[in-house]
DNA sequence: GTCGGAAATAATGTATGCATTAATGTGTAC
DNA sequence: GTACACATTAATGCATACATTATTTCCGAC
C-alpha cells in the first residue's frame, strides 16, 4: 500500500492539507470529504480527521457535520482581526528581543534578511522581497524567546501569507516598509526595547491598514 | 456563548480531562496512559487522543510517545511568558472595546463585576474577588469583538487560574488592582481607547510582575 | 561482572468497521 | 400544485483491532 511511512501519517496529512490549502488545490469556500482527502493524501481517515481538527483550531477550515471540511475564505474582516493581533504581538516580540539582545546567528540572519529586502526593492523583485520580509518577521519573533508568543504568531502565518501574495502586485512599492525594518534592526542592535517596540508597532499598524484597505477596495473576500 | 453542549464523546473527553487537570485529579508532572484515561472517563481511546492533542496545543499537557500524556506543571517562567502575552493582548482588547463602545448588557455585566470586586475587597473575600476579576477580564476581551483575540486569551485562562488560586492568600490586598478596574471601566464608558489601553497595560504589567515574583519567591514551580 | 545485543512487551499511531444522524428525494395527501 | 413526512442514503463519530516502535529485560560473550 503506502510505501512511504517513515514520517508519521498524522504529520503527513497535516502538511499535505495545509499545503493544498495554501497553493489553492483546495479552494476557499469549497467543502471536501474526509474519505476524499484520505484517498487523495494516501492515509486513512483518522490522521485526516486529526489534521482537520488542528486546522480548524488554526482557523483555516471548518468541519461541519455531514457537510464536509470547508476551507474557510479569508475575508478583509479576518485580516483586520489578524493584523490587530499581530500589531500587539510583534511589537512585544521586538521589545523582548531588544531586552534580551540578539545572539550572533540571529543578528547575522536578520541583517541578511534586511539586506535581501533592500536589494529586492532595488531590483523590483516583489516575491523575493516578500520572502525576505517573512523571514525577518519569523526571526524577530523567535528572538523574543517567548515560546507562547512564537506559537501564537505562527498560527496566523499561512493566512497572512495568502493575503500578502494576493495583494503583492497591487500595493505601492514597499519603500517605507523596508526602511522600517532597517530602523527596527538598529533598535535591536542598540538594545533599545522601547524604540524597537514603537518602531515595530507603527510598522505593523501601517501594514495592517494598507492591507485591509487593499483587500476591501478590491473586494478580495475569498482568499 | 460556548455552544459546546454536544453530547459527543469528543467534547466529553475534552471537558473531563480539562476539569481533572484544573481540580488536581490529574497531578502536574504525572503521566497518564490513553487507555487509563479512556476507562476513567468512559469513552474509547479515540476521543481521548483527540482531546489530548487539543490540550497539548493549549499547552496544558505534553503527549510523549510511549511515555504517556504528561500534565505540564506551570512554572514561574511559564507564567512570565503568559503574562507578557496577556499584557499585549488585553490592553488591545480594552482599546478595541472602547473604540466600539459597549452594548447595554456588557456594560451592565462589567459594572456589576466591578462592584462585586469592590464589595469582595471590603469583606476580604478573596475567592469572590478572584471570580469577579476573572469575569471582568473575560467580558472585556469579549467586548473587543475580535474572535481571534478572544480565542487566544481563552487558551491561557486555565493556566492563569491555577497560578492565581495558588497565590491568592500570599498576595497583598488587591486594593490597587480593584481601583484599576474601576478606572478602566470609566475609560470604556467614556469611549477613551488610548486611556483604556494605557490603564489596562499598566494594570497587567503590575499584576504580572507581582505574580511571577510571588511564584519564584515561594518556589512554586509545579502548579 | 559488565556491556552489548536481541527479543519480548507495552503503548502509541493508524486503519477499518459499525452505528448514529443528518440531508435529500420521493410519494402521498390536502 | 405544494407541503409535509417518511424512507433511503451517505458521511461522520466512535470503538476496536492491528501494526509499528520504543523501551526494558534477559542472556550470552568478553
Amino acid at each position: 500500500m503506502t510505501e512511504d511511512n517513515h514520517p508519521s501519517a498524522g504529520a503527513k496529512a497535516y502538511r499535505a492539507m495545509k499545503e493544498m490549502i495554501l497553493d489553492g488545490r483546495l479552494k476557499p469556500s469549497a467543502s471536501y470529504l474526509e474519505t476524499e482527502l484520505a484517498d487523495w493524501i494516501g492515509v486513512s481517515r483518522t490522521p485526516v480527521r486529526e489534521a482537520a481538527l488542528r486546522l480548524e483550531r488554526e482557523g483555516l477550515v471548518k468541519v461541519r457535520p455531514r457537510r464536509g471540511i470547508q476551507v474557510l475564505p479569508v475575508s478583509a474582516e479576518d485580516m483586520n482581526e489578524i493584523y490587530q493581533l499581530l500589531s500587539a504581538l510583534e511589537p512585544l516580540a521586538a521589545q523582548l528581543a531588544a531586552e534580551k539582545g540578539l545572539d550572533e546567528a540571529t543578528m547575522a540572519a536578520m541583517t541578511e534578511a534586511t539586506e535581501r529586502m533592500e536589494t529586492a526593492l532595488e531590483e523590483n523583485d516583489l516575491v523575493s522581497w516578500a520572502e525576505a520580509d517573512d523571514a525577518f518577521h519569523a526571526l524577530l519573533v523567535e528572538a523574543s524567546g517567548n515560546a507562547r508568543l512564537i506559537e501564537a504568531t505562527a498560527r496566523y502565518r499561512t493566512q497572512v501569507h495568502r493575503a500578502r501574495m494576493a495583494t503583492l502586485t497591487m500595493r505601492p512599492t514597499p519603500q517605507k516598509s523596508t526602511e522600517d525594518h532597517r530602523a527596527l534592526l538598529d533598535c535591536l542592535l542598540n538594545r533599545d526595547p522601547e524604540g524597537a517596540r514603537a518602531v515595530h508597532y507603527a510598522h505593523r499598524c501601517a501594514a495592517g491598514e494598507m492591507l485591509t484597505e487593499l483587500l476591501s477596495r478590491h473586494h478580495l473576500d475569498n482568499l
